[in-house]
Parts: structure tokens; sequence; C-alpha cells
DNA sequence: TAGGATACCTACCCGTGAGTATGGTCGAGG
DNA sequence: CCTCGACCATACTCACGGGTAGGTATCCTA
């Protein structure tokens, strides 16, 4: 769990293939924690791709260029391999609400830089995991345990905005409604994003906050952030095409 | 296709159970469509209950008081059944396109309109269909299918922002991110709508796009629509919990 | 260098669920 | 009364995939 080493000494720079503590088969190092959370980036990368219930334990073991039994060997079942997927998404969030608590800046500011955060973590690698976990697919007691975290989560997007209603930095509003839609926006991310695509995850809760913050309806003061390059000619050429 | 009734002349009103032309199973009213589109609707609500791969057909069969060659007898293999879903799902949103496309309103307005009917149709029995559809479970052609359906809503949301903000109702903004956002927020309602909650989906639909408006930050002029009961005393107490 | 622990493999079990072969029933038409 | 066809059930096949049994190679320790 402490350490903190993701590629094997051996291999002074992975290739295009996943970093696989296997690679040199020779000189074993006999690190569980580094191999076990090999294991989970795996699966989080193949759920990812496939979808969980298109991903069979096979398919992890040959990305790691290992069998089956040795991935059982690091987890008990797919099920648990899920959950820790999740677990790392989370964690993410977890921090970002750590990370603000304590700041000195308007309500809505701390709350913007958790979106910052957990738009960024949508869009890691486990981003999928934590968003599209069906409490279908896993045991009662796990699915439990996952809605709290979720829940845990939901109420502190919620405090934010019902500080930042309290201190003025926040426009009066539904902050169940309000919670919901910011962090659905954000979770959906995980349904579109792919790593190879042109913006980084960071860009994309850049401009999510961006709209949030000063919403659809233009403003008295003058226009904010967004570019304009082109807007003009692009508009005008989409205008005609709706002519027809 | 073009049946339009949605229960059996012998249900006077269906009770708890789902509505099914099989109900009485000695008065046969050998109405293919009506059939069918109830082996689509239940399918609907089984996937919307426990997901698509933990939904077996024998489950959907059961829900209908018949047997799996039956269901069999009305589609031909259950990517189908998920495929029809999620067009019944899209042809609403389509519909709300079509609805608003020769209103003489400000294109905010229009695209107000839609998403509101779009916020309902993600509420409804469709819904996770539409929405959740993995493009992994489908057959390639399906899944191109699907994207394109999905690529068209996606373009006509950019386009009535880039209208919006030609003719001055909508801030100028990135119209792609802008329109992930929104789509996302909704397309999000999916995973936590029940149809037992105390909101209707117009409702949440509503919600969504008072906040998509106005945006966090406050406005200059007045606080527009949401109530405040409360929220004093709440915010107090959140401090509180907060300061340990 | 025996003996145990670790780490990994080959080869299997078996439940599940999609899809089907077959045959029965019922109403309609001859 | 007999047949035909639409409709539906019983009872299968079969592939897939989660999970395991049991064996083997390597390393550590004494």
């Amino acid at each position: 769990m402490n350490n903190r080493r993701t590629s094997p000494p051996a291999a002074g720079k992975p290739r295009v293939a996943v970093d696989s503590p296997w690679r040199a088969s020779r000189e074993r190092l006999r690190d569980r924690a580094v191999k076990r959370e090999a294991v989970i980036r795996a699966a989080a990368r193949e759920f990812n791709r496939k979808g969980y219930h298109n991903t069979s334990l096979d398919d992890i073991a040959a990305r790691l260029e290992v069998t089956k039994p040795t991935v059982y060997y690091y987890v008990t079942s797919k099920e648990q391999l899920l959950f820790q997927c999740f677990v790392a998404g989370v964690e993410q969030i977890r921090a970002a609400f750590r990370d603000v608590r304590h700041l000195e800046v308007p309500a809505r500011e701390r709350l913007n830089a958790v979106l910052r955060h957990y738009g960024q973590a949508v869009a890691s690698e486990f981003g999928w995991c934590m968003v599209r976990a069906e409490d279908q697919d896993l045991s009662p007691a796990m699915s439990r345990h996952i809605k709290a975290l979720k829940s845990e989560i939901d109420h502190g997007i919620r405090r934010l905005i019902r500080e930042g209603v309290q201190d003025g930095s926040i426009q009066p509003c539904d902050p169940k409604m309000t919670a919901f839609a910011l962090a659905g926006a954000l979770n959906w991310i995980a349904h579109w994003y792919r790593e190879d695509q042109s913006l980084t995850g960071a860009q994309i809760a850049e401009a999510f906050v961006a709209v949030f913050e000063g919403g659809l309806r233009p403003r008295a003061g003058a226009a904010p952030l967004a570019a304009r390059r082109g807007t003009r000619r692009r508009v005008r050429r989409a205008a005609q095409a709706l002519g027809r």
C-alpha cells in the first residue's frame, strides 16, 4: 500500500505495452503490493475499454501477460477488483475535499477547486470504475459501502453549495438539485472521454466549471473567460445550414 | 409500430403488476404489435432495475408471465431488445427537436425547451436504455447506428447553443464543451432517478434548466426562483461541524 | 541441502444464460 | 371433423467465464 513505485526497476521506460512487473520474468521483485496495484490498474483499463461484464479475468490476465490464477493470487474475486478500482477513484475526490477544507476563500471557489479535481478524477484511468460501477454488479455489502462513499461526496458538494449561498458567493438555489446537476455533468465525462483525446481532463474540468459559474444567460457585465476565436464565422455558416 | 394502445382492452386498469397482454390467458388478442411493444417495455423496466447484463430473458419473460421462447417469438435477440429500447427513448428527444425547430423565440429558449424534454425522456422508463446502453454490449453495426443517433442529438444541442450565442440570448462559450456539460447532467438523471421519487422528471428537468441558465455566480439583479427556507440555520450547523 | 514459503502455471469444474428443437393447444376455415 | 397456422411451453444445447485443485519452479532459511 505504501509502496509508490509504478514501474519495475528492470524496465527503464515501458513501451507501448502496459507496465507489467512480470516483464523480466527472471529477476522476481517479490513485492506483492506493486503487483497487486498493477493488477488493479490493468483491470481499471480493461473495464474502461470494454465495460465490467465484457471484460473477463482472462482478458485482464492476458494484459499483464500472466494467467487467471495469478490474478486470483492477488485479488479474491472480480467483484473485489471492481471495488478496488472504485475506491482508488473515489479517494482522489476525497483528497480534493480535504485539500480545500481549510482554504480561506469564498465557498464558490472552494467548490470550483473540488469540481476541478473531480473532473480530473473522472477522466483518469479509474474514472470509469468510480462512476459506472453499478450497484447491481456488486454484493449487497459492497454496494452499501459504495453508496456510502458516493453519498459522502454528494453531501460534500451540497454543503459547499449551501455555504456559498450563505456567504453570498453562490446564487440562491436548491443545493440538492444543483449538486446533482454539477456532479452529473462531470460524471458523464467518463462516458465519452478517452485518454487519446485532444483535451486533458484538467482542461475539460476547467471548461465545465466555466459553464457552471457563468450560466447560459448573458450577464450585464462583459463576457467572461470563454474563447471567441472564429465564433462569428462559424455561427454564420451554421445559420446558413439551418436556413434551408 | 403504428398501434398506439398501451394497455390491452381486456384490462381496464393495470394494477401493480406490469400490463401484460397475456394476463387473461384465455382470450388471446392476437395483436402482434401490442405484444411486441409490451415485450420492449418490460425489457426496458428490467434493464432499468437491474442493468442489461444482470437481466436474463427469463426474467423478462417471467415479468410478462410467459416463457423465454415466447419472448423470442417477438424479438430476434437480447441485443435487439436493448436496441429497440434505446430507439424508443431517443425518439422522444428527436421529437423535442422537431417541436422547437420552428419556434419564433430566442435560441436559448428553444434550447431550454429541448433540455426540458430531454430531461423528461431520461427520467422515463426508456431513459436507462437510452443513456446507459453501452456500445460494447452491441454488435458493431448497431453500435454505429446508436452512435450516429447520439451524435445527431449532440450536434443539435451544439447548434442551438451556437445560434444562441449568435442571437445574443446565450453567453459566448465553447459549444462543444457546453453541450457535453448540459447533456451530461441530464443523462446522469438516469443513474439516480427512480419513478417512486418525490420529484417528477419534469420537475427535475426544470430545476436543472434553472441551474444552467443562471449559473452559480450571483447576478447583479435580484436572486431568482430558488427557495431559501432554513438555509441560514443549516449552514450554521454545517459550519460548526466543519470547525472541528 | 532439506524443507518450507512464495509465486505462478495447466487443467479442470460448473453455474448461468442465450438461443433452439420439438411438440402441444387453440381458434379459424374448409 | 380435419387441417393449418399462429402462439406458446417443455426441455434441451452449448459457449462462456468465474473460480479452483493441484502441481511446479524459485528463493529463503537453517
